[in-house]
DNA sequence: TCCGCCGTTAATCGATCGTTTAAAACCCGC
DNA sequence: GCGGGTTTTAAACGATCGATTAACGGCGGA
């Protein structure tokens, strides 16, 4: 199977749109932009993924397919661990955090743009938000058991409010580090501890540690 | 002092900007849409704000100007009430994050949509995180010393991490409840567990509890 | 009363946006 | 090497963007 000019003319647009998306913003970039950065003809956008929309869904859809099919196999790779009782809590927090770290800081230049695309997807149209809301949900829901049986002392909504707090976690510190490397020096305000770029491991170490305690504080009470 | 027809037209601008941007992004709002919903003339933006990213730069100040100077002042009051020796490690984040959370849901609906720019303008254009980083910098640098007493066996890496987990954790709790009442039904997974709009009080030891449990995190060893 | 400034207005500028069309170029099996 | 489906191309569509201009209204001081 040779690499057809189909499958090329796709991946071109999808590496470019991916880039430009993480840097600009969804909503700041262009088809053209997009287009002239792929080096390809600005109505192959529709030939190929019919509209703006699909071709941002389908560049989404590239990065975060995989990512939680991996968290998804941690999981499970886990649960044949530990096939009695609650697993522990920071192994699932790692299941959780890993992967999209590891494309973030671990792959090339790609990846971490991409970790910038994925930081900003809270904030874009409600287009962008589908694909994430589609991809994200099976797999939080499988997550959900095994926190559960962790923390089985927490209600459902104090569960949430952790779990929230969580992905803000992941999602703010991923964002700031993909951001290191492209914003000017007066903007690094947030990540100016950092010398240079850190290691996935340490990373890893950081949100897991931060992550593991918050979910397991004590229930706050109601009044002091 | 009768309320001239400036600062009317100011405020106009004003609220209306903040309505938008929040909802929408900066990016992808028109300065016809704002001065529409505020009912004056578009060239009206370039007589009192010189240009678009004057607007939003202003729209900014207004909100993060006051929250930053209550923040200081809590922690000053805090500082006040424990002359010698650290301050609790929640006080200090009680003085930091009960601002926000008071405007964001307290207030009425405009503090509410402001609540939710705040929490997009990480994903903004250069522009306005220039206005962010002006207003927080100072602010952040205030409580720096705060933490360190609070924190002293944390390294200055370490505790960089676990301050930017914390305002991961504020910024995307409180993007997150901002959606709540204006997205629709089907993009609410995230906080699909809560009921209806929390109580301020309730947020905020949610988030305290988080953070404070984070921050106190045992440091992780460099390797298993 | 008239002058001068401030706030406002309508109208237009050139640029750029996402999308669409129709024809050209390409590739493969026959 | 011919025909038909796939892929690519150049060009244009209407809409909308931020910015700008010049003229108009009114109101206070000379």
């Amino acid at each position: 199977m040779p690499p057809d000019a189909t499958h090329d003319t796709k991946t071109r647009l999808l590496d470019a749109a991916e880039s430009l998306l993480a840097s600009q913003g969804i909503g700041n970039t262009s088809l053209r932009q997009i287009t002239e950065k792929a080096g390809v003809n600005l109505a192959l956008v529709k030939y190929h993924f019919e509209s703006k929309d699909g071709l941002v869904a389908a560049t989404l859809q590239r990065r975060l397919e995989p990512i939680n099919a991996i968290r998804i196999h941690l999981l499970e790779e886990l649960e044949a661990r530990h096939p009695n009782g609650p697993l522990p809590l920071d192994d699932i927090l790692t299941a959780l955090i890993r992967p999209v770290v590891d494309l973030g800081l671990g792959g090339g230049p790609l990846g971490r743009q991409f970790l910038k695309l994925f930081g900003r997807i809270f904030s874009e149209p409600a287009a962008a938000m589908n694909v994430m809301r589609q991809q994200m949900g099976p797999m939080i829901h499988r997550f959900d058991a095994a926190f559960a049986r962790a923390l089985p002392h927490l209600t459902d909504s104090d569960m949430g409010w952790r779990k929230m707090a969580t992905l803000g976690v992941v999602q703010h510190s991923l964002l700031m580090l993909s951001m290191m490397d492209e914003l000017p020096l007066h903007l690094r305000l947030p990540i100016k501890f950092l010398k240079g770029t850190p290691k996935p491991d340490l990373v890893l170490r950081q949100l897991v540690a931060f992550c593991s305690a918050g979910m397991q504080a004590s229930v706050p009470s109601p009044t002091p």
